[in-house]
DNA sequence: TGTAAAAGTTACTTTTATGTAACCAGATAA
DNA sequence: TTATCTGGTTACATAAAAGTAACTTTTACA
């Protein structure tokens, strides 16, 4: 399984590229700064992800510190996933970027 | 050859994700905005990258309005890129990107 | 007895991205 | 006339990411 390396980064830029690379890793994240979610709500609001590539991504996330996994000892458990302090900073980062794009869209309306 | 629709994105963020998405393209875009720069000097600064992975990307980035491509005249004829106002913009959010990646990598150097 | 539910795991296949190496055009300088 | 330069293109090979389907575990409820 991939392991994370924080040693591995000679420039930040690429920390950041390598967290929000993949095609569901930044939708985790924006769906996780609205509430804690458990596995089967991820999955399921992510629509088409699939359980194993849900569970590599949140893996990942878990062992970077973006977030937390809370097993919660009911039958059958229920796991529950929620964004860390340094997870919402992320979470605020991509919000000004979306601001950026939303900009950025609309300019190309406007001109083409 | 892949042609960037704009039309296409539900959600602003996917249009972001979408334009730095690939392992070059980031770098692209940090080395223009020092300066403008030729095909070759963009090849040599990126080192590694094949001729054909960066012209695919340098032609994303045209047709998507993030760079210039600017043919002068001489013998052989050289190619300028630079940045469009908006791929400035774009490079100021990957500053700010770049500084919570930094803050991001520092906490985890202290913490363990 | 056996079925269901949550949260995965495993082996395998498909898709997408990236890399490699050879090649091309126009113009010039040797 | 032939090699050289820039800025590429093309066909093909390989690597990386994502998807598929079947399976697992524990406990409870019918």
């Amino acid at each position: 399984m991939f392991i994370f390396n924080f040693k591995e980064f000679e420039c930040p830029f690429n920390c950041f590229t390598e967290i929000i690379k993949g095609k569901w890793r930044t939708g985790i994240i924006l769906s996780l700064s609205q509430n804690p979610k458990r596995f089967s709500e991820l999955k399921k609001e992510l629509d088409g992800v699939s359980s194993k590539v849900l569970t590599d991504n949140l893996k990942v996330f878990e062992q970077s510190g973006i977030i937390n996994r809370t097993v919660f000892p009911t039958v059958p458990p229920s796991v529950e996933y929620s964004l860390t302090e340094q997870g919402f900073e992320l979470a605020k980062i991509m919000d000004s970027i979306n601001s950026w794009a939303g900009i950025f869209l609309n300019q190309k309306e406007t001109v083409n």
